[in-house]
Formats: C-alpha cells, structure tokens, sequence
DNA sequence: CTGTGTGCAAAACGTTTGCATGCCT
DNA sequence: AGGCATGCAAACGTTTTGCACACAG
C-alpha cells in the first residue's frame, strides 16, 4: 500500500472520495504488519467512530483490493486477512493462536514452474503458507 | 486416506460405526484428486441417500481430519476442500473457474525455513498455492 | 441393549446486499 | 447540486450445534 497522502490522491484521481472512516481504515492499514481480519479493523475504527458499520469496512477493503493497495490473505481457515504489503512475500500462521507472521525469504528463483503449469496455466504468482506453533503458543 | 477396507477397521478400532453414509463418503474420497467440497460430496452422497444432511457430511469430514485421513485445503476464499492425499505436495487453483489442481513437485529440498523460523516456531510444514488461469478459462 | 451416528431445524459465523440517508467535492 | 459513501437491517452461503430418533455393534 502507498502512503496515506499518495493513496488519498489515487482515490480522488478515480472519482472516489476520502471520508473520516476511510481515512482511519487507511492509517490502520498503513504499514501494519500484523495482517487485520476485517473484525480487528471494525473494532479500531468503532473507537473513534462508533457508529461505524461492517459495511463500511468491507466496502472500503474491497476498493482497496481492486486498487491493487491491499491483498486478501486465504491461510486461516476462520477468517480473511489483510495485509497492505503487495509486494511478493510469504507468511507463517500459528495453528494455536493464529497469528500471521510474514516470511520475507525470497523463492522465487528456487520454486521453478512444473512443465505442466507452464504449459496449462498463466500462472500469476505463488504463496507459501508455513503452518506450525509460535512459540508463546509452545 | 488408506483404502475403504483398511478405513473401516481403523473406524472400528476406534469404537466407531461403519454406515452406510459413512461408507459413501469414503467411496468418494478414496483415490478423488478433485479436491471436493462438502456440498460436492453432499450431492453425490444425496444422490443414493437422498435424506442424508450436511450433518452427516461435515461430522464424517471432521472425524477424517481427527485421524488425519484427510487433509483440509485453505485456498478457495469460497469454500474449504477435502483432499484425502495427505502426503506432502502442492497446489494450483484458478482463480476463475476455483478448480484445484496437485502439484507433486517436491519443493522441501529447496525450501530452507528461515532463522526466525527455525527460532520461534515448531514448523509443522508449508503448502505452496499457485494462482493462475487454467487453460479451459483463458 | 448400548451408545454412536443420523437428520432435522435452528443457530452461528463471516460476509454481502438493498436501500434510504449523509456528506464529500 | 450531484453522486459516491455510510449504516442499518436483512439476506446470504457455509459450517456448527441441540436434540430426538435410528441403527450398527
């Protein structure tokens, strides 16, 4: 995701419009490393804003997905995450607590494409979701 | 998942009934590289046992997962999967028609965990998921 | 006969949608 | 003023649960 300011210009340079609640969502959001569930992100807007409505915060997650500013993780079988960091990189879960920690190693030169993908596939990209127990949870 | 037969005494060794619905559901997954959902099996099961409900299904599911003869798949943002090979291996699924496709490579060689990780965590396994567009949809 | 499994109905859960109102630009 | 965003309530699809009945062992 970009900065706040730059991401504000991207919105009104496609019609949309910046609101106190988007506004917040993005400051959440902003190099938060710790990938939100769309809950963890309601209940810190419902702080400031307590009138502030689910709705709202998937909509604005969804403008942000379709902006390519923020990916949708699929690794808890509960819930989907959030993660403002679209660059390439890859993630452990505690199968306990949870918890989402990223994994900045770089495989891309190492997890090379079956002749089979190659050949049936566009293949887009690849994600590697390392599962075990955080230490706190051991 | 072992074979239909070999199941049935595992089931019985564990105090544990062998039904007619159970015996179905174990039909479909033996040898099913298709990575089903629950409704996938509930429609073939329902299919001979039109009363049969999703209870039955899911409770079934859950105890494959408890003897570890099936594998849940967290890669569609839909649904969960079934997958009754639950040796170590991959994934593709496309992100326009969600079908899942294996991928046998062996990546454990060239997929070195991290310090952090071999530090903090109890790394149980990874599980690569390519994204990509299969050929029948592009 | 005992207890595990089934199936119905209802609940639970995360997420999405319809619609009237609000407010950014 | 116009149109996009908000928030409520209701709907949605998937998965879970409570409970009475069925049936495998």
């Amino acid at each position: 995701m970009e900065t706040v300011e730059k991401l504000t210009e991207t919105l009104r340079s496609h019609g949309m419009k910046i609101t106190p609640q988007r506004l917040m969502i993005f400051k959440i959001l902003e190099d938060n490393i710790s990938h939100p569930s769309a809950e963890d992100i309601y209940k810190k807007v419902k702080k400031t804003y307590p009138t502030v409505s689910f709705t709202t915060i998937y909509k604005t997650l969804e403008t942000l997905k379709e902006l390519g500013e923020v990916s949708e993780l699929i690794i808890d079988e509960d819930r989907k995450h959030y993660d403002p960091n679209t660059t390439v990189h890859h993630h452990v879960i505690c199968s306990a607590c949870k918890k989402i920690v990223d994994v900045f190693e770089d495989f891309s030169s190492l997890v090379k494409l079956p002749d089979f993908l190659k050949k049936d596939y566009t293949v887009l990209g690849f994600q590697i979701s390392f599962y075990g127990i955080c230490r706190e949870c051991n």
